[in-house]
DNA sequence: ACAATTATTTCCGCGGCAGAAGTAATAATT
DNA sequence: AATTATTACTTCTGCCGCGGAAATAATTGT
């Protein structure tokens, strides 16, 4: 990959370990790195000194604690050092943030797209990366996510919601606009970005539950997403969840689709009351009591519970992320959800950690973002 | 711990390594080896050298594959080199064997537990370590395996079967028997002993699931094990598969424990047809058709295919391995298995990969050994 | 002020790595 | 039957980069 060339730490393989440290886990002190990376003292001052020099690092104020000893002088990366292009692919639209080292959101900007034709999306994923290098000339790479199926080359094998299969994107891109690309399933990039950035920072087992057009799923075991040949499809996504509940597109009774997607409660909600609402409304008139809706809202909410006690069974994480646009359902139905938590999950285990992130339209641009960083610091694909 | 002071490889810490990746993958040659742990081939010839010295690998015969080049010398261990002791302890008895360090199975008794006394049962270890050291007096280190929850210390934090609650065992055990001892809750233990001899050799995720007296799930991930505090209270044991199946004792309706474990396939066959039945001859009724029988083994096996179905939906291992006592409920209630999980797998995902072990009484003790092969290879605990 | 503690820097020695060159043993090609 | 290409392994050299010791720095506690 060309993205590999441009390595973003001269010197010794440790020291790329060394900055990599400070990103996930700083502001640190030199010698808390020694302690996780088992080095020596001497080398953390060998290493991380040339980094400061190249700009990459900072000393940050001092820090007592209040123990005795001198006080440390941690260390924390200049977020603003780099910057990065994340972009979200959908069938109807694309959505693209200038973002730092530390994917914070600098700038977004979002096109409805003219086609759905391989060609013109590339035409217009060039044009907005044109647009964001305006704002940021010194991009180091971009990301894009979209939902299905990606190989390693970045060529998309199939996405169901492009109608697209075996579509070399990366490829199409890096010859239109000369910048490092990567392309990523976007729940995989949502679950990168909450596991460096996020919710999941620090933690080495979380999993990722987003809801919006469709119901998706990550998990990171041992620091490191897991996955295979199948993600990207949406595993869970067609998972029964109420042997009562409606049907899917696909013919499944009662799956996560049909239960737990925007579309499946705005339909279910509309045809309940006779007429048509939003997911906003149907979520307000669950709130204020109307009983179609809250009933709907609830055996969504009792059906998310009962797929986060299956995952907290099955995975043993130490926290599960909501996210999405959906994620408001969990606010919603909190008490449906924690119902079909406790009807699947053994009294004895200890309670599962739920976070919910903000829900907005820009994570999942932030996402893949942290799939160029990811690809930049790490020197290779995730 | 004393077992880390007797390391097996002298000299550099990638001698370790090399030796580690020749006992899991072996025979290989040195080439691989070099390429897998992306050393040179001079230090390859280095570091493999003092270890054929010291006889801990051999070279076995030369290797033609028909490709063109000089031909590799596979290095592979000398599995007799070391001697280690697994032992199995239930509330009834008390089961150990003796391996080497490949984890094959050399020698094994039994004897029926006295009391279920911490210090009878310490007693009892002990005598059978005796009588152990007898056909193996090099023996290197003892693993012992139980059902329960177990502290890093080798303290058991609580065991049902054995009415205990913290039991400091390594400790009670190596005051008397002064041998470098491990205590491990058994289901892990037994995935261990799939991953690095069993069915899950070389594979870098997968599940096990055990039948037995219990329900026993192991998870792998990343080629290490995925375990939290809760491990051993056998989460997926009170997993409601069923919603109209029978109450098991804690009173869930339906879950693993009521439908999979022996015992729920021996009363309710037993209670069906009005006679005591053995777990044995229950297969063989349902195997020779008998309509009660047939039933509940097929519910059995649908509900089995089912939690298959969700470890596979959200674990994304590449096999599933089958074992414990009562793994034959597998092949007698094979086509309700498939039934269960096609019932919650999407049909676009891969087929999942199921194998079986042979689910003999001695895998447990053998599980256990594996955990102090480990400990004695890795310098550590799992 | 002095001891104790912790963080960081400076510097030396050397273990252990890569890389180059050489040797060995095969298959494919002529 | 040579010759060439390929792969495996060994030997040797240079030097990178680590640990460890000692010095320096900056605190808290007494």
């Amino acid at each position: 990959m060309t993205i590999e060339s441009a390595t973003w730490t001269a010197g010794p393989a440790a020291a790329r370990d060394v900055a990599l440290e400070v990103l996930l886990h700083g502001p640190i002190s030199r010698s808390e790195i020694a302690r996780r990376l088992k080095l020596s003292a001497g080398s953390l001052t060998r290493l991380s000194t040339p980094l400061i020099e190249d700009g990459l690092l900072v000393e940050t104020g001092e820090y007592q604690d209040g123990r005795a000893g001198r006080p440390s002088r941690p260390l924390d990366i200049k977020p603003d050092s780099r910057h990065f292009l994340g972009m979200k692919l959908t069938g109807e639209s694309l959505q693209g943030v200038v973002t730092d080292l530390r994917a914070t959101v600098l700038h977004s900007i979002s096109q409805a797209l003219p086609s759905r034709a391989p060609d013109d999306v590339a035409d217009a994923i060039a044009a907005l990366v044109s647009e964001l290098l305006e704002v940021a000339p010194d991009a180091t790479a971009l990301g894009i996510g979209l939902g299905g199926r990606i190989a390693e080359d970045g060529t998309v094998r199939s996405a169901p919601f492009l109608d697209w299969a075996d579509v070399p994107l990366r490829h199409m891109v890096e010859s239109r606009c000369n910048l490092p690309t990567v392309v990523q399933n976007d729940v995989i990039a949502f679950t990168e970005a909450e596991h460096w950035f996020g919710a999941g920072r620090g933690l080495e087992r979380f999993a990722v539950v987003t809801l919006g057009a469709g119901a998706g799923y990550g998990l990171v075991e041992h620091d490191a997403i897991v996955s295979n040949d199948d993600a990207g499809i949406g595993l869970v996504g067609h998972w029964p969840l109420d042997p009562l509940g409606p049907l899917c597109p696909a013919g499944h009774r009662g799956c996560a689709h049909s239960v737990l997607t925007q579309s499946a409660i705005v339909s279910a909600v509309s045809s309940g009351i006779g007429r048509e609402v939003d997911y906003a409304e149907a979520m307000s008139l669950a709130e204020a009591g109307d009983p179609v809706a809250r009933r709907v809202v609830d055996d969504a909410g009792l059906g998310l519970g009962r797929l986060l006690a299956a995952i907290a069974n099955l995975t043993m994480p130490q926290r599960i992320v909501l996210g999405g646009e959906g994620v408001q359902l969990f606010d919603v139905a909190a008490d449906a959800v924690h119902a079909g938590i406790r009807r699947d999950r053994d009294p004895r285990a200890a309670d599962i950690d739920l976070v919910t992130t903000p829900g907005d339209d820009l994570e999942w641009c932030r996402g893949a973002a942290v799939i160029a960083i990811q690809t930049y610091v790490l020197g290779t694909a995730v």
